[in-house]
DNA sequence: TGAATATATGAGCAATTGCTCAAGTATTAT
DNA sequence: ATAATACTTGAGCAATTGCTCATATATTCA
């Protein structure tokens, strides 16, 4: 259901903003980083394994993904994790496959 | 906040499909149509009017929205009229805005 | 019928994207 | 110190994108 609440004006930046925070969860790549989020932090090894995408192609896309501010990472010794920034991204995931199942 | 009745895990064809559903939200143009049906069925030149790009460039984005489902048309004489397919791109836009505006 | 209006579409092109590869930094282990 | 592991980064490249322009189709009007 539509949030009552939420004014659905817009001004050209906002719409701007919002057009690249879709354009992040746009790619199965990264979207398939987040959805690995979704059940706590994961070091970039382990999210290259999940994803089965290179090291270097995961560590590019964690970098947009994080300049987005839709992630945020922790170091950890030689290992760094990375995790959702809110729980916004969860959100529109799940309404996103809502729509996808029908 | 997260619909807990919504199941998260998804298989690699379903994460597809979801990113392109992001990815034709993820473009200022599109996503800017897209709004511009929130308050109802809007023709072509209309749309072209409200965001400012060319007839040409619209009718070329709507292809692609009505491709992917998003939107569906109706004709009538020499307009043809645009709308929202059903009321999840509202949802996600409702959610996308809440981010957006923390 | 012919002109005007509304929309669709294909070609072409500059800009962007997402990868690989090679090289770099940082931390830990021997 | 040297090697191994974990990650980052820049260059380069093929694929995709979103526009314009020209042209085509469909509908209404005079």
């Amino acid at each position: 259901m539509t949030d009552p609440g939420q004014d659905l004006q817009a001004e050209a930046g906002e719409v701007k903003v919002l057009a690249e925070l879709f354009h992040q969860m746009a790619d199965p790549t990264r979207l398939l980083l987040l959805m690995s989020m979704f059940s706590g932090e994961k070091c970039v090894c382990e999210l290259a394994e999940q994803t089965d995408v290179s090291v270097s192609a995961v560590s590019h896309q964690l970098r947009s993904l994080r300049t987005a501010r839709l992630v945020r990472s922790r170091k950890n010794g030689r290992h760094v994790f990375y995790m959702l920034d809110d729980d916004h991204v969860k959100d529109l995931v799940s309404k996103g496959l809502e729509h996808v199942r029908e």
